[in-house]
DNA sequence: CTCTGTGCAAACTCTTTGCACTACC
DNA sequence: GGTAGTGCAAAGAGTTTGCACAGAG
């Protein structure tokens, strides 16, 4: 799978084995996953890998833009590929964090806002899940 | 001052001087504050109080919708009045966090998104501020 | 009088840092 | 070969928890 790399040169990062298997965790699908999560799954394929690594490759790909910091829960730190265009929603009781695709908000096209450089937006709903609010009645 | 008193009782609140204090650290016009700050504010009209009490008052004060508790920084949460009705910006660069009024977006007033019951909404943008943006060129 | 709130300190979680070693480019 | 990445362990920040005492309703 030369694709990965091809991905991670474009975005001008060093290519290692352990930045490959932390690409490759998003490779299935949507997903938000923590640091613990991203570790767990990279030690599959690098066993020697260590969590202190796992931060400092999930700093580099966030300044590189190839991942996305979502801070909607209020413990960790959940990432995703940036290729997703999409809000988040936390459900309070269950705490999972779901994807809200939404109507696109013309806001969000703006560069700036009072002055200021817009690089990034993320929003976040609160509130209760469709399961859990099924399940309570 | 009895207004501070009257809000906590309408919200549920037991009244202690430790809440009103911490209640009227937020009078002074809009503010984003972190617990450590509350805690430093609210020392000069009681001291004996505690940054643990803090926490607790914070906690009790979302949960009743008195305070809004942001997560826009990636280290510490700050709180600010439920009565604004604004997003937030935080420059990368000084780490200030800004008020961010604009246009209402429609998606905001709804009760739910696909399915799912939407109790709160925070809109986070991330870049350079203003000033910052100014110094560098 | 009872139950919740408070003060204090210790514990916990997630994340960052320092340093020696390794390996991309 | 030089610079940036890695592994490990310890430190750090912010927040939570447990418990005994105090105070609101």
């Amino acid at each position: 799978m030369k694709r990965s790399e091809q991905i991670l040169r474009q975005h001008k990062v060093k290519v290692t084995p352990q930045r490959l298997a932390v690409y490759g965790v998003f490779n299935n699908g949507k997903c938000h996953l923590s640091a613990e999560e991203i570790f767990q799954k990279v030690k599959a394929q690098v066993p020697a890998i260590s969590l202190g690594t796992v931060y400092a490759i999930l700093e580099n790909f966030t300044s590189k833009h190839l991942l996305n910091e979502i801070k909607i829960d209020f413990s960790r730190s959940l990432y995703e590929r940036t290729d997703e265009d999409h809000h988040h929603f936390l459900c309070r009781l269950c705490r999972k964090v779901l994807d809200v695709e939404m109507p696109r908000c013309p806001v969000l096209d703006r560069k700036s806002v009072q002055g200021h450089a817009i690089e990034n937006f993320q929003g976040y709903f609160y509130g209760v899940c469709k399961d859990c609010s099924s399940k309570k009645r």
